[in-house]
DNA sequence: CCTTTGGATTGGAGCGCTTCAACACTTTAT
DNA sequence: ATAAAGTGTTGAAGCGCTCCAATCCAAAGG
């Protein structure tokens, strides 16, 4: 900066207002700065201009999962928005581990970023606490309960319960009884489908026949749990997947065990990512508004940072069946 | 910092010290600052630190397109490596966006990344020499050729045109001939793939029968292509599409046309993501390895920060053919 | 007893930028 | 003519940290 000064013949103040674009600088001198740049190819250093300025202007992203596709697009939302918003985005993964997610979170913060949105974080609550304390946080696709905390977490989320009356519902409605259901373990948004599901079992008066499994989040966690379920005397007539990836495992284990979808065995996913859609798998599932929630994940954050909105803010969107190919009536 | 080194009775020096570990520190002052600095809820700044340090241990990662399976496991791959390489990783989005690449770049360059890794990135020639020229650079999954530019960028490819001849080879040996290939457009690895098919079938004889048509880098981008195939007189009687994304979407659009697969039509797909590995699509392709190539895009970084290697280097890995359930004999 | 040695600690300069009060120079009002 | 009110520019302080040279202190050696 020094240098690109001393060529165009003006002090570094100038030079940093010329680079911020101030309108009180002359023409001539503005067109001398920027050539002077140009010519020694001079980039601003952001690190010490956040230093200076004390603020960064960068949303930390904590992303449960960056190979699941639900998450890599509610992250594709919280981009575009924190674009419009002028704002940065810092992306860590924490590859579906408490420890790392705590790990990234503190970078995060020593980062000083401005605001923090935790997508599908598997965090526990006081971990939330601690850092709402810090930061102004916005929690996507996860659940840590209302209020949240302390000075209170905003939260994103698609209503996981009535996703998952939903699913039962359309089972029932279709006949079924034998309604089990496979869920995302300790994952963020597990606890929330398997009370819907509960509830919906009980609402149709199936309370009897609850029964809900170990999953995980992905195919591989599917496969132990169908192959048991395969095994027993009298398996379920349908099958209630936590996500997608897990939905897609279990076709797969069916397939190889000979059991029709949805034939000899109705299948349901959650999240209507874009496997689901496809048609040789065609996977009756439940729709979340990725990008929607990725938006009004950064607008809740600008409203905390620009606007000063102190109290926590929660939206619950509405999820969505989304019928597809792999349920019907019960086999026989 | 000033708080905790008052609390703790000692200099700000000693502070930084403790922080970072250094050996020289009275177990009793560095018993004193730890609890000062738990006390007063100290973090230290990472933008000071790294301004005062003039370096980041950053890597910085743009990223062609987090939605894609395929680099968002290369971009895990990049993680895990530099993770145990002491360096954190600061992802971007380039959202197949040559503009927003660009901006992205400009981005990870002023805040000062040591390294960078473009992966799958749509920039050209002229564009990656001016990179090179300020920051070591790693290409992964796509090819600016060899070398690459002035002072060079290292590459990390899989060999997109042998992917492609062992699909021709597969297909030739089940008895196709008119084998038509829906490429990426201008897609960073299209153009090999491209050749690799051309000669491929220039190889097997069939130099007559190449039929290239535009395609692009998701499902959507295949429905044109293949609509506009299956109207024509003599259809092919296999699909070469550039990446399995593609291939799912065709084979939607054949199983809506009535196609059988392979039966009618046999496809291939590129990439060997967990897509294509379902049961319910099985679809045919060419395995890259994944984490390897972002293990060695970190390896190749790594080689010229730490050890001062600066003559570019390429890896170019081995593709391999994995045939599923979506090619077989042509039809009648 | 004084000097040396070496480990522990500290003061202060400096990293590259922003920002604000102060200054110099014009223009307008009086 | 002088005062007042802009306009454009700059010097210098400060952001939170690191790191070197200097200092301090205690133990060891002469």
């Amino acid at each position: 900066m020094e240098d690109v000064a001393e060529r165009a013949g003006v002090s570094r103040a100038l030079v940093s207002l010329v680079i911020n674009g101030s309108p009180k600088v002359s023409e001539q001198k503005r067109r001398r700065v920027r050539e002077a740049a140009r010519a020694l190819g001079y980039r601003p250093n952001l690190m010490a201009r956040s230093l200076a300025q004390q603020r960064t202007r960068i949303i930390g992203v904590l992303v449960n999962d960056l190979r699941n596709p639900f998450f890599a697009e509610v992250v594709e939302g919280i981009e575009m928005a924190a674009e419009s918003g002028e704002f940065g985005i810092v992306v860590l993964n924490g590859r579906r581990d408490r420890g790392r997610e705590l790990t990234a979170v503190e970078t995060l913060v020593q980062l000083q970023v401005e605001g923090l949105a935790l997508v599908g974080a598997q965090l526990d609550g006081d971990d939330l606490d601690e850092i709402t304390d810090i930061v102004p946080t916005v929690v996507v696709a996860s659940d840590f309960g209302w209020p949240a905390g302390h000075s209170g977490a905003d939260t994103i989320v698609t209503d996981g319960r009535r996703g998952a009356e939903l699913v039962v519902e359309h089972l029932v409605s279709l006949g079924h009884e034998r309604i089990l259901h496979i869920d995302g373990a300790d994952n963020a948004s597990a606890a929330e489908r398997r009370q819907g599901y509960r509830q919906g079992m009980e609402a149709a008066g199936l309370g009897e026949l609850v029964d809900v499994r170990t999953g995980g989040d992905d195919e591989a966690a599917a496969f132990a749990a169908i192959d048991q379920i395969l095994a027993e005397p009298v398996p379920p007539t349908a099958v209630f997947a936590f996500n997608d990836l897990l939905a897609a495992g279990v076709l797969d284990r069916l397939d190889d065990a000979g059991v029709a979808v949805p034939g000899g065995m109705s299948l349901v996913g959650f999240d209507n990512t874009f496997i689901s859609a496809l048609h040789h798998l065609a996977l009756t599932t439940v729709n979340q508004p990725r990008l929607t929630m990725g938006r009004m994940a950064v607008d809740a954050l600008l409203e905390r940072l620009n606007d000063g909105r102190d109290e926590p803010v929660r939206h619950t969107l509405e999820p969505e069946l989304v019928v597809r190919g792999t349920t019907g009536p019960p086999r026989p």
